[in-house]
RNA sequence: ACGCCAGUAGCUCAAUUGGCAGAGCAGCCGUCUCCAAAGCGGCAGGUUGGGGGUUCGAUUCCCUCCUGGCGUG
């Protein structure tokens, strides 16, 4: 029967070492790798996203790469959509799958699913986001009381996803939500092992992985990208770093200014990420600072395929 | 050595004619259902460089010492 085999599905911060241990995984157990990454899916956006190389590419196939151009947008329903069809195909195929990523939303977006209802209208939200947050929140309040209930009056991203819903549906958002209350069935069975990190020795990884990111060409890498892109979409802009270093090449900050923002912008990362993490409440959690066979190894106990 | 300027939260800086020492960033906690590497909320943080003086009251005025910067020797 298709499908038998689970996910394993490999969390935690960024700079945790996830990739490494789904490499070492995926060699030993003839399996493949399916991204879950909101930055890595653009094209270009190498170095800087710590996107698997080429080489690596080769010896084990990896899905949702370099699926999206930067000038693109991209959401958490497009990703779900593909990450759907790579699942399906995987397992119709028997191939064996390793979910790993460092978007936690899009983890809980894939197995929980998303609420049905419209997606994003962005000539309704620019008319929108002319309104302020009070405004908004008012305007929200007439017509889902329950959702302005609970989302800040300066929330404004919340407050206009919440009246974009109602407006193109005619329901409140905090209705259609519902939907994630009832205990489903995850929509993919899957074994979720997660790495963890004391929080100091974490740190000290991310400074010294920013600065082997410069050392490895991320600045020549962007003025390329920018070159051919000159405006980066909305969300390939939020990307951790990018922002720092166009303004480094546009000439506003010095590189040194740009690299510390960078670190200080990838801890708090890594910080929300494990934040997220802690919440899925079925992961098994690995050391990081093991070696990564003794963990590779507690991996496929865990995934069913002890040796 | 002399002169001038500065010294306030971890960092960068505010504080009206002397009147309860604040903000941004960093840190910590929380939140998150189609932008999520995003967004939002909260908390904590100070013998105002040290010492003395004037005053009901000094970050603010006076004296002195320390530290840093600039200028002149």
């Amino acid at each position: 029967m298709a499908g038998e085999i689970p996910l394993l599905v490999i969390v935690g911060p960024t700079a945790s070492g996830k990739s490494a241990l789904a490499m070492e995984l995926a060699r030993s157990c003839g399996a493949e790798i399916l991204s879950v990454d909101s930055m890595q899916v653009y094209q270009g956006m190498d170095i800087g996203t710590a996107k698997p190389t080429q080489r690596q590419r080769r010896e084990i196939p990896h899905h949702l790469l370099d699926r999206v151009r930067p000038d693109e947008q991209f959401s958490a329903a497009r990703f779900v959509e593909m990450a759907d069809r790579v699942i399906e195909e995987s397992n119709a195929r028997g191939a064996k799958l390793i979910a790993t990523g460092g978007t936690p939303m899009y983890f809980k977006a894939l197995f929980e699913g998303l609420f049905e209802g419209p997606s994003a209208d962005e000539a309704l939200r620019k008319r929108l986001r002319a309104m302020s947050g009070p405004e908004l929140h008012e305007r929200l309040k007439q017509v889902d009381a329950a959702a302005a209930e609970r989302i800040h009056a300066a929330d404004s991203r919340r407050l206009v996803r919440a009246l974009e819903v109602y407006e193109l549906t005619g329901q409140p958002i905090s209705t259609l939500q519902k939907q994630w209350e009832r205990q489903q069935p995850a929509r993919h069975r899957a074994v979720w092992i997660g790495l963890r990190w004391e929080r100091e020795a974490l740190n000290r990884r991310i400074n010294a992985r920013v600065k082997e990111m410069i050392e490895a060409g991320w600045v020549e890498e962007l003025r390329g990208l920018l070159a051919e892109f000159p405006v980066l979409s909305k969300t390939a802009r939020e990307a951790t770093g990018y922002a720092q270093l166009v303004d480094h090449v546009m000439g506003r900050i010095g590189l040194d200014e740009a690299v510390e923002q960078i670190k200080i912008d990838t801890r708090q990362l890594a910080r929300r990420q494990m934040k997220w993490f802690r919440r899925f409440r079925n992961v098994q959690w690995l050391e990081g600072q093991n070696e990564i066979a003794r963990n590779a190894e507690d991996a496929r106990r865990m995934w069913g395929l002890a040796s």
